[in-house]
DNA sequence: GAGTTTGAAACT
DNA sequence: CAGTTTCAAACTC
């Protein structure tokens, strides 16, 4: 009823050409969200169910909500689709309590009953979210456990996370519902897809596909509240989950009340509340499922239940937000593999295996990335592992996998997931503002196009029994899964790719005495808590992107993002191949070259060493801004930047006006000779000093308690007019929690110079950071570690922002540093202009903390970068720009090292002031900028940075 | 398909 | 940490 009227509804609709059928489905349903025909189909789950919403959701908005999800139209719209959207709130709430009761219940069932299916099922469909997790889990784990057999629990478990999989993504409903529901998918999943008749698949999967194009959108919305809600939820899992495990039927089913979660979740979560069709919502279960029934294998494996839940809850998050999406996918599963860090057998292969992570092993062949990886999950992968196929050559990771914050990675990763699905599909990445069912539809669509196929067949194959040579084809399966050839590692090091993805080896893979299976998980396991053991980080995805979520910020950078914009956190070593063939790490991810590489003659396409992969554009907006903040504190810069072209820069319209102001709040313009640059320069000059005069310059922008003026600690080699004339220096601001704020020089090379250990300290001391990037070759990222410990934090925001549900969602992008420890990789983070999509000039906006931001609602531990307000983004993560790359840096940059480099520090009085102002401006992006301008210290040459900073510290 | 090249991973 | 060896993918023919 009201689903069908509303828009999010109708686009839905228009979207999948199968619409029409699902559409009445969703006219079943009271909120459109109604039951997908999956669950319907089953006949025995409705009346489980029914009596299941009955007991959990005594309130009847609550029990609204649920009803959207499957039972039956019927039932939920007995319930009333209106009260969805009022229950939601409710809904949080309720759910938790819901689910923790239904998981006693499914529980109690399922230990009277272990093997009975019909109430795990009911389970399911009655409670959405609770049951999917709490089933799912218990479904999985109990399969596990009570698998006398460690080969049959396995086995199991991989056909049913096969299943699962191909569910999730749409390909395959056909095994869960008809075959899987009644058989066990170990036994049934093999001959069952072979046999099953293709028609019959074909049907589903032409609808699912329909489906899954959808579901993920939502995800955004309730994100937040599902890493709650899921948090407790799963806990809840955990500890009751243990005990019985359904059969495979129950996974089936499970794949289909698991829909049911998403969707109430999504009622809540989504302050939108758009109502969901049928499909969109099944899909969403679907990947709840899924990602559940992963989690649950890695819990079981993983020894504490407790541990993780959170992480847990946010990995099934994630699935159901890639539910449909292949790569979504993997990126969860990279995310479960964060936490793994703190608990190995978590991390597992279930963690790493994502694309997400990004593993280059994982990431299968530079797959363009309109290829979504055909073959996201190896048939071999066990529901734990997931993904094997890397395919997704530009799932690069934003999030940092650092060991360190299990949950913030998690959130991360999610993020990144989503970010990353978006990154890959450069129109999706455009689309970030729009609403999140545009962007997951693209999305979506393009995965399962190709996917599908690749699944189902992946599916065939994968059945243990038939195994299919015939896909073995040298490294890559034809769907573009890689497959290893390995011959004396056993596949148990990281010369296997499988390996090293995390992943299990495919019977498609041509690797000799394998072990890397999982009949062999405890040696598998083993092997890989040696590497981590040896390198924590060696699972870890290689590569980061960071500018990515530019994209989204900004249509007309959209374009200019790309893949290379990622990073490869250690760096080629290529001596021979100038990284233009896969031989290239760097290259085989489609990522630039960067000063972590060591490459020789680099000549990678997606950007040479020393430049970073991020837009031109990009680039010219920070210099701008760097040189706008330095020029408007000092007549030397005079607004004007040159280029490593040694073209001029000028800033404009800072201050003034709006009009014409670019994206970043600043235009920026090329002054080919020099005449203009003086003209410039004074006009920079006048704008200063009205800035300077300007109250409103006074910081509104700035919250007193957290953000404090910045010191510009850049270090000049030349101070006055040639600095002008000089490139800008990228810089980093440091938004300190501290009072003070401080730019810190990028430039220092050295680590050890005190001037930079200095910074060091304060940044690890500093919880926000923003780093406005660094781009010369020659600037020195010896910061970098620190950023790395900082990425986490980085991560989680751009989780948040990604999926936060804000009333204005802020386009803040934000891509993590490379946690690595020695990471050389520089983060760079921009912030983008709330609710304008954006960028603000560097520093201001992140300075000023703005209830805009996500950030201050999320936990303050946990980023404090967040702070920042608007929310940080990585524009560059670590390296410099790719534009520095093609633009050398000047001759008259300066290095970090230079013992000419001073640091300016600006006078105390302007500090203060800024602390003072107000963020009352902060609200139109443009006033920030300008404010923004003002807030830095006017960096005289005149001034001693030291005491600054000293002062400071 | 065999052989070579390449660079990461592993080893010392 | 640097140098060497091993390894398997990528590449070439």
């Amino acid at each position: 009823m009201v689903e069908s009227e509303s828009p999010f509804s109708n686009y839905v609709s228009r979207l999948s050409p199968i619409k029409p059928v699902k559409a009445s489905h969703v006219a079943q349903g009271l909120l459109g969200i109604n039951s997908p025909p999956l669950v319907f189909t089953s006949p025995r789950t409705l009346s489980d169910r029914q009596t299941n919403f009955l007991r959990r959701f005594q309130c009847p908005q609550i029990s609204g909500a649920e009803i959207s999800k499957n039972d039956g139209g019927s039932k939920k719209s007995a319930d009333g689709p209106e009260d969805l959207r009022k229950s939601s709130t409710y809904l949080n709430s309720r759910l938790i309590v819901d689910v923790q009761k239904s998981n006693n219940i499914n529980n109690n069932s399922e230990q009277d009953q272990p093997g009975s299916f019909s109430g795990c099922v009911d389970e399911y469909l009655s409670d959405p979210v609770d049951v999917d997790c709490a089933d799912s889990v218990n479904l999985v784990s109990q399969n596990v456990k009570r698998s006398d057999d460690a080969h049959q629990s396995s086995e199991s478990n991989l056909t049913k996370s096969k299943i699962a999989i191909l569910e999730s993504d749409g390909t395959i409903d056909m095994e869960t519902k008809g075959d899987a529901s009644q058989a066990m998918p170990e036994q049934d999943g093999e001959d069952p897809k072979e046999q099953s008749t293709s028609e019959t698949k074909k049907e589903k999967i032409e609808e699912e596909g329909n489906i899954v194009e959808q579901p993920s959108h939502v995800f955004p919305n309730f994100v937040s509240d599902l890493l709650v809600d899921h948090a407790s939820r799963q806990q809840q899992c955990n500890t009751s989950g243990a005990q019985a495990a359904p059969p495979h039927e129950d996974y089936g089913e499970d794949g289909e009340t698991v829909l049911h979660g998403p969707v109430q979740l999504i009622t809540h979560h989504g302050s939108e509340v758009m109502p969901l069709n049928g499909s969109q919502v099944s899909q969403l279960h679907r990947g709840m499922s899924r990602r559940c029934l992963q989690f649950e294998e890695a819990q079981q494996k993983t020894p504490m239940d407790g541990t993780y839940s959170l992480d847990s809850a946010i990995t099934i998050i994630g699935s159901i937000s890639s539910s449909s999406n292949t790569e979504l996918e993997i990126l969860d599963s990279s995310q479960v593999e964060l936490p793994s860090s703190s608990s190995k057998k978590q991390t597992m292969f279930v963690s790493k295996p994502s694309g997400f992570g990004l593993h280059l092993n994982s990431i299968v062949n530079t797959l363009p990335i309109g290829c979504s990886a055909s073959e996201p999950i190896m048939s071999h992968h066990s529901a734990g592992y997931k993904i094997s196929c890397s395919k997704l050559p530009n799932l690069v990771e934003r999030v940092s996998s650092t060991a360190g914050d299990d949950v913030l990675q998690t959130k991360a990763s999610l993020a990144t997931g989503s970010a990353i699905s978006e990154s890959l599909h450069t129109k999706e990445t455009l689309n970030k503002l729009q609403p999140p069912e545009h962007q997951i539809t693209l999305h979506n669509n393009r995965r399962f196009s190709s996917e599908h196929a690749d699944n189902f067949e992946e599916f065939n194959q994968s059945s243990p029994k038939k195994k299919r040579q015939d896909y073995k084809v040298s490294s890559t399966d034809g769907d573009g899964c890689k497959r290893c050839n390995c011959k004396k590692t056993r596949c148990l090091k990281r010369y296997c790719d499988c390996f090293a993805a995390g992943i299990y080896c495919a019977e498609t893979c041509a690797c000799q005495g394998c072990f890397n299976r999982p009949e062999y998980e405890d040696t598998v396991l083993e092997a890989r808590r040696q590497k981590e053991s040896h390198n924590p980080l060696a699972f870890a995805p290689k590569i980061a992107q960071h500018v990515t979520e530019f994209h989204a910020i900004n249509v007309e950078d959209a374009g200019l993002f790309t893949p290379s914009s990622g990073r490869h956190k250690t760096g080629c070593n290529c001596k021979r191949s100038m990284c233009v063939k896969k031989y290239c790490e760097c290259y085989q991810a489609n990522v630039g070259c960067s000063n972590a590489c060591r490459c020789e003659g680099c000549k990678n396409i997606h950007g040479r060493k020393e430049a970073c992969g991020f837009s031109f554009q990009l680039y010219k907006t920070l210099i701008l801004m760097t040189i706008y903040h330095v020029g408007n504190f000092t007549s030397s810069f005079g607004g004007l930047v040159k280029d490593n072209l040694g073209k001029t820069w000028k800033c404009h319209r800072m201050f003034g006006s709006t009009e014409n102001r670019s994206e970043y709040g600043m235009t920026g313009e090329i002054v080919s000779n020099r005449a203009n640059e003086e003209r410039l320069e004074s006009m920079a000059d006048n704008k200063f000093k009205m800035i300077a005069n300007n109250k409103f310059l006074h910081a509104e922008l700035y919250d007193p308690r957290s953000l404090t003026p910045p010191t510009p600690s850049f270090e000049y080699s030349s101070h006055g007019k040639e600095a002008a004339k000089s490139r800008l220096l990228p810089g980093r601001y440091v938004l300190s929690s501290e009072p003070d704020f401080s730019m810190l020089p990028s430039y220092a090379k050295s680590t050890s110079s005190p001037s930079n250990s200095h910074d060091n300290d304060k940044l690890r001391k500093t919880s926000k950071t923003l780093d406005v990037v660094s781009h010369s070759q020659e600037l020195d990222y010896n910061i970098t570690e620190t950023m790395g410990q900082f990425s986490p934090r980085f991560d989680e925001l751009a989780y948040f922002s990604d999926h936060t549900p804000l009333p204005n969602p802020s386009p803040i992008m934000m891509a993590s540093s490379s946690s690595k420890t020695r990471d050389t990789a520089i983060v760079s983070q921009l912030c983008l202009y709330p609710g304008s999509g954006r960028l603000s000039s560097g520093g201001s906006l992140q300075w000023r903390s703005s209830p805009i931001t996500p950030m201050t609602r999320l936990g303050e531990t946990k980023t404090q970068a967040l702070d920042s307000g608007c929310g940080l983004y990585d524009i560059l993560e670590d390296d410099t720009p790719e534009i520095f790359k093609e633009y050398p840096p000047p001759v008259t940059s300066v290095k970090a090292s230079s013992p000419h480099k001073k640091r300016v520090s600006p006078p105390r009085g302007h500090i203060q002031e800024f602390q003072s102002s107000s963020s009352a401006s902060l609200k139109s992006g443009r006033k920030f900028v300008l404010k923004s301008v003002p807030s830095f210290p006017p960096l005289t040459p005149c001034i001693d940075p030291k005491d600054r900073t000293q002062q400071k510290y």
